[in-house]
DNA sequence: ATGCAAACGATAATCATTCTCATTTGCAAT
DNA sequence: ATTGCAAATGAGAATGATTATCGTTTGCAT
């Protein structure tokens, strides 16, 4: 099920190179599920790691379509990243403190399976992102 | 139910000014509900009207906030805008041809409130994309 | 008719992302 | 272990969408 794994790094075709295990690795250890290209970049040189942001962009694509990570276009501008664990999940963002919170729902997948079908489309996949105010303590960065 | 009368801009505080009426006007005599504002900026020109790009930008903007255009995040880097006609809706996105399908599904709006509730969030909007592929001659620009 | 803040148009600047290309490196075959 | 070469990298230039700047124009209230 975790797709997230260096094993698939070589069923994927692709080698086994510093800057790629390192990326995985971030992302294993992160404390953050969702990280743009700029995070990860920051977070590596942080470490006392060398790698270009060409190659942060261009090993998060391939990781992407390889299934160890999952794109996320959120509002702003900027594709986020997170560990694809095999489950399929929803969104829910904060738009005070940015806060994701992950959900799953049946009933809103059977339904939107069942509209595919109705006007005649063949889901590829989807994303549900609701926008919201956070308004529990639960969520970190408060005001 | 209708914000996109110019009535509203009024009502936003704006200006009647020619680009502002322009845009309006180009959205409520389109057949293709939803543009960008390079499409918005193209059509203008090819009407023979002047306007700026960055007044195009600038009035979508103020559109969308004043709740006359809603603006929409596809997949693919670019802000797409189309009339707020009242009635809230979802989009199937066709990846061959681009085709949108509008969709409103009161189950799936109902199981968003919901969960939303339970994780303690307060919905502000959401957007629900479905990518897949059109496969019925409904399509226009089949391959 | 007049004044002035608001809006405009042209263009420079910014931001995220991709491309280019010379150099380095994983790894399979010697 | 050594070698060869395609694949991968890093630095920086290039791109595409969007936003900021700024001098000029214009809607509209007085």
């Amino acid at each position: 099920m975790d797709a997230a794994q260096p094993e698939n790094l070589k069923n994927a075709g692709l080698k086994f190179t510093l800057p790629r295990l390192k990326v995985l690795e971030l992302f294993q250890r992160s404390e953050v599920r969702h990280l743009s290209a700029e995070d990860v970049y920051k977070r590596l040189l942080a470490d006392g790691e060398t790698v270009g942001l060409a190659t942060v962009y261009r090993v998060l694509t391939q990781f992407a379509q390889a299934g160890l990570l999952t794109r996320h276009n959120f509002e702003g501008g900027k594709s986020v990243f997170e560990l694809n664990e095999g489950s399929h999940h929803d969104h829910m963002v904060c738009l005070q403190c940015g806060h994701v919170e992950e959900f799953f729902d049946s009933a809103i997948e059977a339904r939107q399976k069942k509209i595919a079908t109705e006007l005649g489309f063949e889901i590829h996949d989807h994303s549900l992102h609701i926008y919201a105010d956070c308004t529990r303590k639960s969520c970190p960065n408060r005001r």
